[in-house]
DNA sequence: CTGAAAGCGCTTACAG
DNA sequence: CTGAAAGCGCTTACAG
C-alpha cells in the first residue's frame, strides 16, 4: 500500500500507463485517434488510480469551465419573489438541475442578482439557465453581452424567435383546469392572476380568453399587483368575488391562498360555491384548507430539459426548437362537490400561443 | 475606442500601468511592498480596463478554487425531505449563503447528493457548508477525507466539541414557544416531533423535557417516523390528542400541518381547545388554517455566519467557537384565544444543552 | 497511432 | 520596492 499522496496527475497516469500525456488526454477525451488496446489500458490505469482531471488547468486550456449557472428569480429576501410562483417549485428545480448537471459533467453555480456586468465577469461559467425571464430580462442581456450561450425556463415574450428555453406547457395547463372545472359544474369560469410579464402568466391568460371565447362566455379576468402581496391579493380577490364566479383558476400561489382567506370571510364556501385551482403544485396546495386542485409542472423534467438544451447551446449545436414540458392536474377537495361527477382533464400537449 | 478585445489579462494591466505583472498581481493581492503611488496607479488602471482575473489560472497556480459548496439535505426529489423542515427556509438559506458568499469574492456551488468519494472529487472547491448533518455524517466524513474544510447548519449531536457550526437556537425557540403557550392560559404543554437526529430537533426535545420538570409537569412528547410522511403524521397526531393536551409544540413543518389536519378531523378547535406552534416559519405557516404561529429561524443571518464561519476555516484560522443564531417568535392565530391576554415571549439566548 | 513541445493566465519564491 | 522566471496541470496543434 503506498502511502496516498495528493491526488494523481495525467503524468502519473501516463507514467504508469507507459504513454505520453497526449495520449492519455486523448483518451480521456475521446480525441484523435488512439490504438483500441492502448485506450483500454489507460482508462484501465486513469481508473484504478482514482484520477479526475484538475479543473482549474483544463479550463485554463480549453477555455472551459465546465460549470453552468443557476439564475432564479428570487433574491435572498424571498419576501416578495418567491410566493409568486411557489417556493417548492424553484427548490426542486434547483436540486434537479444539479443533478441534470452532474450528469452532463457540469458543476452548478448558483448566481447572485446580478447588479452591474462585472458581477457576472466573475464567474467562470460556460453558460446559464435564466429562470423566468421578463421581457427584455437584464439577466440574459449580460449573458449575451458576454457572449455566453444562455437558455431560459419560460420565456420572452417579446422574443417570439427565440428557440432556446424550456417551459411547462401553461395553454395546456390551463385548458386542463378549465375543462376540469366545467367537468365539475362549473358555469361562471374566472381568472385571477398577476400582473407579471412571465410567459407562465401571460400564456395562461390567453388561453383562457380564447377558451371563453370558444365557449360563448364572458371572460372574467383580474390581474392583482405583483407588490403589497397580503393587501394586492385580498383586493384582486375582493374585486374577482364581486363578480360572482363559480370557478376560479388563480395560477400563482399566493393568489390562490390569498382568494381562499377572502372567500372564508365573505362566507363563500370551497367546493360547495365556488371551485378553486391554482397553476402550480406544493406542500402549501395538498394542506391548504380545502386542499387545492393543482397542476404539476414537473420541474425535475423542466431542470433536465434545460440542462441538456444549454450544454447543446454550449457545445454550439442548434436548437431542434423550444422544448414545452407536460403537464399534469391533480385534482383535490377545493375542485371536489360531492354531488357531482368530476373526471380530471387529461393535460393536452399543445404549442403555447405566440404573439 | 478601441474595438472590444476579450477581456484583459494581467498583462495587459502591467502594459498599461508601465510595471511588471508581478507588482499588478502584488497589488491585486495585497501582498509584498509596493510603494504607494504605484499601489494606486495600477488600481486605477486595472479598474479602468475593467480587468477580472481568470480563477482558473488562479485556481490552478494558487491552489484555491474561489468557490464554496453548499450541500443541503435535499435531493431532487423533495417528495420526502423537504417538508421535514421547511421549504422556504432551504430557499431562503441558499439564496442567503449564495450573496455571502459573493461579498466574500466566493462563489457557490450547489452539490447532489453524493454517491461516493469520486462525486466529491469532481468539483474544485474550497470547501462547503453541509446542512442538518446527522451523526457521523457521509457527507461531512468526505470532505474531510480529502481534506477540504467544512462547516455544518445544525450540529452533529454526537461531536460536542466540534466549534465549526452555525445554528439557529432551538433550545431558546422551544422556551420561548412553551412560555408563550403558557401566557396563552394553556396547562396540558405537548411535543409533536420526529424521530431525525438533527440537533434542532434533539436540542428541542431535550429543551422540552428540561421545561415540564421544571415546571413540574409530565412531558407528553410524541416522535413520528420520518418516511410515509402523511400517514406518519397523522398516527403520530392522532397518538398524542389521545393525551389530551391543549398546546402543542411541532418543529418540523409537515407535523404541523398533519396535526392541524387531524384535529379538524376530531373536531378539536385550534386555537380554543388546541394552541399549536410550528418551529420554522413558511408562506404555509402565515396562510393556514388558522395561521400558525411560528419560530422565524432568521435563514439569511445563519447563512452569513455560515459562509463567514467557513471562509475562516479555509484560511486556517481557528473558530471561536460554534455560532447560535438568536431567534424570533411570530404569535398568530393559532395560538391567540379570544378570552387570554397572550405575550410573545421574547426568544431568549442560550447555548443548547450539550450531551 | 503516438509523443514532444508550447502555452493557457496567473502567483510565488527569489534575486536585486 | 520591483521584476524575471518558473511552474501550476492540463489540451492542442503539429510532426513523425
Amino acid at each position: 500500500m503506498k502511502t496516498s499522496r495528493s491526488r494523481p496527475r495525467i503524468r502519473d497516469v501516463a507514467e504508469a500507463a507507459g504513454v505520453s500525456e497526449t495520449t492519455v488526454s486523448h483518451v480521456l477525451n475521446n480525441k484523435g485517434r488512439v490504438d483500441a488496446a492502448t485506450r483500454a489500458r489507460v482508462a484501465e490505469v486513469a481508473e484504478r488510480l482514482g484520477y479526475r482531471p484538475n479543473s482549474n488547468a483544463r479550463g485554463l486550456r480549453s477555455g472551459r469551465a465546465d460549470t453552468i449557472a443557476l439564475l432564479l428569480p428570487v433574491g435572498a429576501d424571498l419576501a416578495l419573489s418567491h410566493h409568486v410562483l411557489a417556493v417548492d417549485f424553484y427548490l426542486s428545480l434547483t436540486m434537479s438541475c444539479v443533478e441534470a448537471a452532474f450528469e452532463h459533467d457540469q458543476a452548478l453555480l448558483q448566481l447572485p442578482p446580478l447588479r452591474k456586468l462585472d458581477d457576472l465577469r466573475r464567474f467562470s461559467i460556460d453558460g446559464g439557465i435564466v429562470v423566468d425571464p421578463v421581457p427584455e430580462d437584464p439577466r440574459v442581456a449580460m449573458f449575451q453581452r458576454l457572449g455566453l450561450p444562455v437558455v431560459t425556463v419560460g420565456r420572452d415574450i417579446t422574443h417570439p424567435d427565440d428557440p432556446w428555453w424550456v417551459a411547462a406547457d401553461s395553454a395546456a395547463s390551463t385548458s386542463a383546469v378549465l375543462d376540469h372545472f366545467v367537468a365539475a359544474g362549473a358555469r361562471r369560469v374566472a381568472m385571477l392572476s398577476v400582473d407579471i410579464e412571465w410567459s407562465w402568466f401571460a400564456d395562461a391568460e390567453l388561453a383562457y380568453v380564447e377558451w371563453t371565447e370558444s365557449h360563448g362566455h364572458e371572460p372574467m379576468l383580474v390581474l392583482a399587483r405583483p407588490d403589497k402581496l397580503d393587501s394586492s391579493a385580498a383586493e384582486a380577490a375582493n374585486r374577482l368575488l364581486d363578480l360572482r364566479p363559480d370557478a376560479v383558476y388563480a395560477p400563482p400561489q399566493w393568489l390562490a391562498t390569498g382568494l381562499l382567506r377572502v372567500a372564508r370571510e365573505r362566507g363563500v364556501r370551497v367546493p360547495d360555491d365556488l371551485l378553486v385551482s391554482v397553476g402550480v403544485d406544493s406542500h402549501l396546495a395538498r394542506t391548504s384548507e380545502p386542499p387545492l386542485t393543482a397542476v404539476d409542472l414537473d420541474p425535475a423534467r423542466t431542470a433536465s430539459e434545460a440542462v441538456d438544451l444549454l450544454v447543446r447551446r454550449i457545445e454550439g449545436r442548434e436548437s431542434e426548437g423550444p422544448r414545452l414540458i407536460p403537464v399534469a392536474l391533480h385534482p383535490r377537495a377545493s375542485t371536489m362537490r360531492a354531488d357531482v361527477h368530476v373526471t380530471a382533464g387529461p393535460a393536452t400537449r399543445r404549442r403555447p400561443a405566440r404573439p
